[in-house]
DNA sequence: CTAGGGTTAG
């Protein structure tokens, strides 16, 4: 039987159930039965829990779920996939796996699999998630996607690209959405190749370049170290939003390239593009890694007066990060204090490692006492800390710091370095013997160290934190993670050919100077990516002009 | 009428 107004009420609460605010969805429903005049039927409920979801209006949702029941519509597939939904977005997850296990005896269908799998995927339960997944009778590409977009939504980057591949091996054909999906996990792994082939599958297989697959196509290019690529992929884009500009304005700012993402910034604005709080961030990040003080007060200025927006402590943290690389700590710190948000541990970090570069030890050592309060576990800081004693030559309180440490049990966070070569990722940690070709790269390292030292290289041994010899510092540094990674990648790929690195921790000082060498000596460009931006090492100096 | 997607300080 077709009601026409039931239809009419049905249309308007799946449109408000979308909307920005869908709760108005939650408001028409509760008319609808008010006036009385038609009940709701079996589509309506997928609307109105959708709504309740997205409002976040489990109660709500509870009691729509006993009208179901009244109407015996528990057995209804489209019906019991929303609820699951709704309890899975915002209830527990263990009514969402009750109603699961019924549905599925009603003979469920991929959508209510997909909907379970994704609920735990949104509650971190990635072992359940795929237990489930592994179990499915049938999945559909959307199974595939649901499972690669949660592991790269929540950290998990090399998980993300493992279903990709394991997927391929299954012969199901990525789609628009999985390659937005794969593609963010690519960038962070910093895969340069798997970005490229990815980037071949979309235009072999006529995916639409959209708006959405080029702003994850153009930070992929930038992540991975290829920011002229990242350039070109946003030039051949039809139309560009928002999020296309910050992407590629965030990509140039992480290359130190300043004054083209100003470029773009200006760009942006005359296309009639209205940025956002994002933007800022990369436009306020490229002023501090490009030294441009000035420049960047006059945007956090703009941002404020003439868009609008409120900073946030991203926003602050870049500005305080950018004062304080330019020696204007007492600037910096009073930002800081002046800030309406408590600092986090972030912020605290860009201004002590300020305080280390500037030799503020007695601001360094206030600020380093907060951090400790703050993070009291994190070795960031006693290392930071102890590296900004060391630089001073105060060797007695770096050994207190380290004692400190040793008897709080606190470990530095563990380094690691990896390349990836022939599409396989090499991951290497400080002092690596675990490779198969391990003999090979040590004899490589030695060559490098050897060569250095012939350059008439004098390592930088302020920053290592072991309290040893000299010597045994010195062999120390010649065997970080990100020596070994490009000794391994100097072995293993054509001579002349760019390497690219990705270092989970900032590059340290010595490293940084002989990596220049090195681009030097053995005719490489070398492309660090660090914790905080690129470095791109060639013919002896660094693209970062050692401003970092 | 039910499922999946992009940018964000250090």
């Amino acid at each position: 039987m077709h009601d026409p107004n039931c239809f009419a009420w049905n249309t308007s609460i799946r449109a408000f159930s979308e909307s920005d605010d869908p709760f108005e969805g939650l408001l028409l429903f509760r008319r609808m039965l008010c006036e009385g005049l038609v009940g709701p039927n079996r589509y309506t409920f997928p609307s109105v829990l959708k709504a309740c979801a997205r409002a976040c209006g489990v109660e709500e949702g509870k009691q729509i779920h006993g009208q179901i029941i009244k109407w015996r519509l528990e057995s209804d597939g489209f019906v019991v996939t929303s609820l699951i939904r709704l309890y899975a977005m915002c209830g527990s997850i263990s009514d969402a796996r009750r109603l699961f296990d019924e549905g599925v005896g009603y003979g469920g269908n991929v959508v209510l699999w997909n909907v379970m799998i994704d609920g735990y995927v949104r509650h971190g339960m990635f072992g359940s998630a795929k237990r489930l997944f592994d179990r499915m009778p049938h999945r559909s590409v959307v199974s595939w996607n649901g499972l690669i977009a949660g592991y790269a939504q929540n950290g998990f980057f090399k998980e993300a690209v493992d279903v990709f591949r394991e997927m391929q091996g299954e012969g199901v054909e990525p789609n628009h959405v999985t390659v937005v999906s794969v593609l963010p996990a690519i960038a962070r792994l910093g895969d340069l190749g798997l970005g490229k082939w990815v980037h071949a599958f979309v235009e072999k297989n006529k995916i639409d370049v959209d708006e959405v697959l080029g702003s994850a196509l153009i930070d992929m290019y930038s992540k991975c170290g290829s920011i002229e690529k990242a350039v070109q992929v946003f030039k051949d884009l039809p139309k560009a939003n928002v999020v296309t500009w910050n992407a590629l304005i965030g990509g140039l700012a992480m290359h130190g390239q300043a004054k083209d993402a100003i470029q773009c910034f200006k760009a942006m604005e005359r296309s009639r593009i209205v940025p956002s709080d994002v933007t800022f961030i990369g436009v306020l990040n490229a002023c501090s890694h490009g030294g441009l003080v000035d420049v960047g007060r006059a945007y956090f200025d703009r941002m404020v007066r003439e868009y609008n927006l409120k900073p946030s402590i991203e926003h602050y943290g870049c500005m305080v990060d950018m004062l304080g690389r330019a020696g204007l700590l007492e600037e910096a710190e009073e930002l800081l204090s002046s800030m309406p948000m408590q600092p986090d541990d972030a912020i605290l970090k860009a201004l002590l490692w300020a305080c280390r570069v500037h030799c503020e030890v007695e601001l360094g050592k206030r600020i380093a006492k907060r951090l400790m309060e703050l993070a009291p576990r994190e070795g960031g800081c006693y290392v930071l800390l102890s590296n900004m004693y060391a630089s001073i030559g105060d060797w007695e309180s770096v050994a207190k710091v380290r004692l400190l440490m040793k008897e709080l049990d606190i470990r530095k966070d563990p380094g690691s370095s990896w390349i990836s070569i022939d599409g396989a990722v090499h991951e290497f940690v400080v002092e690596d013997d675990s490779h198969p070709r391990t003999k090979e790269i040590y004899s490589m390292l030695e060559g490098m160290s050897e060569k250095l030292r012939l350059a008439g290289y004098v390592s930088n041994t302020t920053q290592v934190l072991l309290n040893v010899e000299e010597e045994e510092k010195e062999t120390t540094l010649h065997y970080h993670s990100e020596r070994i990674a490009v000794a391994f990648g100097l072995i293993s790929t054509e001579p002349g050919s760019t390497l690219r690195v990705v270092k989970n921790l900032r590059i340290c000082a010595d490293c940084h100077s002989s990596m220049k060498l090195v681009s030097k000596i053995y005719r490489r460009t070398i492309i660090v990516r660090d914790r905080n931006r690129f470095h791109h090492f060639k013919d002896g100096s660094c693209s970062c002009k050692d401003y970092w």
